[in-house]
DNA sequence: AAGACGGGGTT
DNA sequence: AACCCAGTCTT
């Protein structure tokens, strides 16, 4: 097989961003901290997702120094409906460890990137060639599925041996300088043209490039396993204007929910709710407390006036948000 | 290598 | 209802 002709690609892929590229917010600063943030929360969460909680972030923590002496709970808050919560947790701490260093600035080395916590090998390159415009190879799902298509991949990409084959066609293609430009096409061009079920191949710039059979059919991926059905039940406790929560130690580590109940009451739920979590389906069901009830040592009483300033995981919040009106309070509760 | 980890949008 | 998403970390 003749060399990839990595050269004559990129000419008419940049062309092409250049005019259809989008105006996203983090594509407007070099800012090593504001690129952070970004990659943070565009992992596993689409872009139209991301972009208000981007806005209103940077304005509560404008800086590695203000997210640094945040409290946790602040943290969480401000991501609060976002998801995998462990991203806000390590995102804290590598701008407490960044803080640390001479100037408070963020090294521009991959590997000192990589070595703070919640960084793995996508955000590490993402933040080297958007912030510091260094030519390293990125592949997140957008590029993965450009890469699986021009290169007809028809093995399973989520293996060892497909994210060898993704990275190495990465570097392959990769030019020694303009890597923010070349790496922001490509990931463009699986945003925009490249789209997963129905790609628009007669618009797409490198078309001609593309070893695709049958591009809808790429990339393939594993079998997933099969949904698990869960229940779990919660306490809905109020007293003078008060809601008993506790602090989970658990998937929600550091946000607040209704009380866990060990047993199932012998009684009909107040509510119940289905949500989807990873490959489960979890039905929450809220009893209400008896007299009984005695709080432990992870639970609080808060005012209800104070729910609105808590971290409350989306299910959670969309019970209180069902149960407090009928209560007959003149709930402040809202989403901020 | 496999599983855990959210939530919302699209097909 | 299944699939998708600017992935990372722990077993």
């Amino acid at each position: 097989m003749p060399p990839f002709p990595a050269s004559r690609f990129r000419q008419p892929l940049i062309t092409w961003f250049r005019r259809h590229g989008r105006d996203l917010p983090w594509r407007r600063t070099r800012d090593p901290y504001a690129i952070l943030v970004s990659e943070f929360m565009l992992q596993q969460t689409q872009v139209a997702t991301v972009v208000p909680y981007y806005e209103h972030w940077l304005a509560r923590f404008p800086d590695f120094a203000s997210l640094a002496r945040a409290d946790e709970s602040a943290v969480l808050h401000a991501w609060q409906g976002l998801g995998y919560y462990a991203r806000a947790r390590n995102l804290h701490a590598a701008a407490q460890s960044v803080a640390k260093n001479v100037g408070g600035v963020l090294p521009n080395d991959l590997a000192k990137i990589a070595a703070l916590p919640g960084i793995g090998r996508y955000t590490a390159g993402a933040v080297a060639t958007f912030a510091f415009d260094q030519a390293v190879p990125i592949v997140e799902a957008n590029i993965a599925r450009v890469l699986a298509r021009l290169t007809n991949w028809e093995k399973p990409i989520d293996t060892a041996a497909g994210r060898d084959h993704l990275w190495s066609t990465a570097s392959v293609l990769l030019p020694k300088k303009n890597g923010r430009l070349h790496n922001s096409a490509l990931m463009e061009l699986g945003a925009l043209i490249c789209l997963p079920r129905r790609p628009l191949c007669a618009q797409c710039p490198v078309q001609k490039f593309c070893a695709a059979v049958e591009p809808a059919a790429l990339p393939r991926k594993r079998a997933k396993p099969r949904q698990v059905l869960l229940h779990e039940s919660h306490a809905f406790a109020l007293r003078r204007e008060r809601i008993l929560l506790e602090q989970s130690h658990a998937r929600w580590r550091g946000m607040w929910i209704l009380p866990r109940l060990a047993a199932v009451p012998p009684r009909s739920p107040l509510l119940q709710l289905d949500f989807p979590f990873t490959h489960h389906r979890i039905t929450l069901s809220v009893f209400a407390a008896t007299r009984s009830f005695l709080p432990n040592e992870k639970q609080r009483w808060f005012p209800i006036a104070q729910l609105a300033e808590l971290p409350v995981p989306s299910p959670h919040r969309r019970a209180l948000e069902e149960l407090l009106p009928r209560q007959n309070l003149c709930s402040t509760f809202a989403r901020t």
